[in-house]
DNA sequence: TTATTCGGAAATTAAAAACA
DNA sequence: GTTTTTAATTTCCGAATAAT
């Protein structure tokens, strides 16, 4: 939710005196403007009540994806399903439709790769375009995976997800992502699109400890802004309601990339290696 | 002495759970 | 269906601090 607090009174934790119409006595007196410019939030819980249940069963799991223990979701040795159809309603409009809340909440502050607009028609287009489908279900597996969204079980795609744990409905929709998107090539015609996908996948992974991987998907998404000429200023003139967006997502995989380089230069060099 | 800031208690609100 | 409980935000009191 989109939180503008910008009344003085409330910033000042004060009283708002106000008499009718007329500026409250605060801002006269502080000679400032009298202005309510506040989008309150919701009130009242979110989620699952049974918090502190759900919690334990989210830790219990987690560890044990981490130990190995469960091997049902071993995403380096599953062999890929063959077919690269879409599996059956992964991803319905309710459960979409929170993730992105919870994307413009939570993500967005930090990280405005996606203008709201692009978003909703994304989508909408959704159903006919196979590459649209892949960047929303990764960007849905980025919110579960690297932003730490728990969805609702209201919400979820799957009766028998209420008793996964959020990194494994994450895994599923990664999984989802990855697979369809080896059904199509779009590595000659790359898009916004594809580069949002590629970077979700790349933050995904890196948050499953899969260093490599993520490297190897943040390489892809850089080359692939590259060949849209997102370096250049000029790509962003024709276009202007979400260039901002594209920018950042430009600037994100910039720098993302020159970190992740320095980070590998510094740990797994070969010098670093024998200094060990 | 007066003005301002801000920690946090109290009030308010809304959603989930419990109940009939 | 209604009521209760719980968990969230909002308000703003008043102590602490800064400015004059």
């Amino acid at each position: 939710m989109l939180i503008l607090t910008n009344h003085s009174c409330h910033r000042r934790k004060v009283k708002c005196i106000a008499e009718g119409t007329a500026p409250c006595k605060n801002c006269t007196s502080a000679g400032l403007a009298c202005t309510y410019n506040a989008i309150p939030q919701k009130k009242g819980p979110k989620g699952s009540r049974a918090k502190v249940l759900s919690e334990l069963r989210d830790t219990q799991r987690n560890a044990e994806l981490v130990t190995g223990s469960s091997n049902d979701l071993d995403f380096d040795r599953r062999p890929l399903s063959t077919t690269f159809a879409r599996s059956e309603g992964l991803l319905p409009s309710a459960f979409v439709e929170s993730c992105i809340d919870y994307f413009f909440t939570h993500v967005y502050p930090l990280e405005p790769v996606l203008h709201p607009q692009r978003l909703q028609e994304a989508v909408v287009a959704m159903d006919r375009s196979t590459g649209v489908y892949c960047m929303i279900a990764a960007l849905c597996a980025y919110l579960i995976i690297r932003a730490k969204y728990k969805p609702q079980v209201s919400v979820l795609p799957r009766r028998e997800m209420a008793h996964m744990s959020s990194i494994e409905i994450g895994l599923v929709l990664l999984e989802e992502s990855v697979r369809i998107r080896q059904g199509y090539d779009d590595r000659e015609s790359p898009t916004h699109t594809s580069v949002l996908t590629v970077w979700f996948y790349s933050g995904c992974f890196r948050e499953l400890g899969r260093e490599n991987t993520a490297w190897t998907y943040l390489r892809d998404a850089t080359t692939q802004a590259q060949l849209l000429y997102m370096h250049h200023e000029e790509t962003y003139e024709h276009d202007v309601l979400d260039s901002p967006q594209k920018r950042v997502l430009y600037w994100l995989l910039f720098i993302s990339e020159r970190y992740h380089r320095a980070t590998l230069e510094i740990t797994r060099s070969p010098k670093a290696l024998t200094n060990r």
